[in-house]
DNA sequence: GGCTTTATTTGACAACAGTCAAATAGCGAT
DNA sequence: ATCGCTATTTGACTGTTGTCAAATAAAGCC
């Protein structure tokens, strides 16, 4: 539970006392390889931290699977617009590699809030850097050519190829991957 | 001032208290079409909350200009990557009409979170709606034909036409001018 | 109203990406 | 090492979208 701790202080530094009640509402997951998190159709009610191990989310769009997002060490991970509406998740999330997690339920982060204002500023802190980060994927995703955005990936998760099959790749770039295959063909 | 108050109900239900000093920290600010609220290359320092108007935002690429996002009635307005790192925004905001907007500093802002917990909230439960409403329009942007993110704008926003050129719209969209305008030819 | 400027549509063509099908490469298990 | 399954690449073809250029429509101004 050190590393999930550690990883907070990025965002703020909360009072022994909250730190301690949050410590409290964790617990810990480990998990296999292509186990689910969460299945469309279920409510989400659990917020997870992975502190090992790497996750794929995806959704079902015309009888495919389309893997909009990845999950590595330090990340969050829900299916946010359940956790958040308490409707059904939409999406699946699936374990790539055998994961350590820890979850907190939404009723106990809820609890929290009340009892500790500086949670609640950690998690606002925290929305905040999340919706600058989806913001840039946004612009991204829809300015720049397929080619730019591959990259880029590369740049920014070298490692990525390691641990995550080319077809995750290119449907998380929104392009093919026979069109991904042929752009890296060219580099 | 009271459209702005009657607008956060829907997040979150403020005390007294928070209230009037939030309606203390808030300015109004009435200008003309085409003025900008936002350049690119200046820290932005305000939240702006549209009481009145529209306008878009938009960025430079290739000599062209990008718009990515419209601002209508109750909506928040500002450069947010800008607002919260505190780096020179690289979008401009442009107003399509003269609008009515209240704005608040973002030192005031946060001074207000140090002394009502509830205002914080308010904004926490706010990020998370916007956070959704992102997602919702990068899964589109990604996954979705550019006929069918035009049909869907429509239905969502069928007032849009009668406020915004179509070129906007286009780029909005994430395609060409003439692509929209076969679109519509087909409809 | 007529003139100027801007917005929108249309046409022709080239570039890009998707699909389907087949070939090859890589990997795990025995 | 070999077999079998999965992942990745390649080829041929099609369809969509972008670009450039020109035509038409609409809006603003005197």
């Amino acid at each position: 539970m050190d590393q999930l701790f550690r990883h907070l202080k990025n965002f703020y530094h909360l009072t022994d006392e909250a730190r301690e009640a949050l410590a409290e509402c964790f617990t810990k997951h480990v998990l296999p390889k292509n186990e689910y998190l969460i299945s469309q159709g279920r409510v989400c009610r659990h917020l997870y931290f992975l502190e090992q191990g790497c996750l794929r989310g995806y959704y079902n769009l015309d009888d495919k699977e389309i893997t909009h997002w990845f999950g590595f060490e330090n990340d969050f991970v829900t299916s946010f617009h359940s956790f958040i509406t308490e409707v059904p998740a939409v999406e699946n999330i699936q374990l790539m590699e055998g994961c350590v997690l820890w979850a907190i339920t939404k009723e106990r982060l809820t609890a929290l809030f009340n009892d500790h204002h500086d949670i609640e500023r950690l998690v606002r802190i925290a929305y905040e850097k999340y919706y600058i980060r989806l913001e840039e994927r946004f612009v991204n995703a829809q300015f720049r050519t397929a080619s730019e955005r591959y990259l880029q990936l590369m740049e920014q998760s070298p490692h990525l190829l390691d641990r995550v099959p080319l077809g995750y790749i290119a449907a998380y770039l929104g392009i093919s991957q026979e069109t991904l295959s042929r752009i890296r063909s060219k580099l």
